[in-house]
DNA sequence: TCTTGAATATATCGGATTGGAATAACATTT
DNA sequence: AAATGTTATTCCAATCCGATATATTCAAGA
């Protein structure tokens, strides 16, 4: 599953442009896939080319030209072979949790607000997820109980999380102020100068 | 948070080699970080050539010689300036549920057989977790708090897949089995010969 | 009015990353 | 002895990211 073929899926639920295929990802889609125009542009043009897409390019008012991709008979059935294989495992890259593992370098401060900033984040999206966001970007071309179960299991995932982080985080925050006062990096003054920066 | 800043963090808690970087990524630090040899050994090199870490070759018995890395103190410093900025959001990529999402066009044997292996998997991870694998990984030298928060955020949120999915599996079982009988892919006969490819 | 900023929309480029293949040394199994 | 598996590194083309550039429209404000 790389950009190519999820630009295809989400194409196959209506015609739609790049720029919306991104904002999809940033937003309802976060927790499903993530991709750059970068990736997003160069894929529509590969599509294009084998025919699994075809591109009009429609003006509108007030707003840009956009290029417009529909799906062919052809992208449906690269489509369904791109769904079959039994789906590998998730890819994660969690920057919060990768710091929070060396949370025992950082100052209480610094730690403290990072899981701030992470709460207010999961609360916003959370939000969005309860008050349907996803459902009313996908139910119209997809099938309802399938982006039921989507969102669902982000909103099951978020809720997970915010509770995990509130009950958890005088771990990290104990952590982080140990380093501050039981000498772990005496023996490195240049630490606290670098952190002052 | 890029693969270099990884592979220097991990080599904070205890000199270490690529390979071994590699197994901590794709064994108990599956949920924070992923990374493939192609991108971590080219990291290594940077490090060493920016005098971040040092590099020496170290003959074992019984398996070929492998390259052991050290963190130097300037190694250090760039360490915390890579901790220091507020984590970005999580970047996931899930072809599990991004296939789910597409459940309607999958027969129900598929999707069945997709929800198993992935109950399957998460089982197993879990087990691992529970057994402490992350903690006998990294606190030798990591923070034992620290690690346990991580840890327990792992096993938290494999928790939560876990119930969600068994008690929601049934919204894409359904989704599938609409599609085979509704007549929703009347239209395109060639999905059915695709599919028994 | 002018212009600054924000949103929409696409394109492009260098550098980072992936996924796989190639290489090689040793171990274990057949 | 041969085949297979594990450890360990290297290389490469295809892909992808992050940033920047370009252009249009609209709203706010100096």
């Amino acid at each position: 599953m790389n950009v190519q073929s999820m630009c295809l899926a989400v194409i196959s639920m209506g015609e739609t442009s790049g720029y919306e295929i991104k904002k999809l990802l940033e937003g309802p889609l976060q927790h499903l896939f993530d991709a750059s125009f970068g990736s997003i542009y160069p894929a529509l043009g590969r599509l294009t080319e084998e025919g699994h897409v075809t591109c009009t390019e429609q003006s509108q008012s007030g707003k840009p030209d956009k290029k417009v991709y529909a799906l062919t008979s052809a992208g449906r059935v690269a489509l369904l072979n791109s769904l079959s294989p039994m789906p590998g495992a998730d890819r994660v890259r969690s920057e919060f949790l990768s710091t929070m593992l060396f949370a025992h370098l950082l100052t209480p401060g610094q730690v403290g607000e990072m899981i701030d900033h992470r709460l207010e984040i999961y609360r916003g999206l959370l939000q969005a997820l309860e008050a349907g966001v996803l459902l009313n970007a996908t139910t119209d071309f997809g099938d309802p109980a399938a982006t039921e179960f989507v969102s669902g299991y982000g909103a099951t995932m978020i809720r997970a999380s915010l509770a995990y982080i509130e009950d958890n985080r005088h771990l990290l925050e104990s952590a982080a102020l140990l380093s501050d006062d039981d000498g772990r990096n005496r023996n490195a003054p240049e630490l606290r100068a670098v952190q002052s920066k």
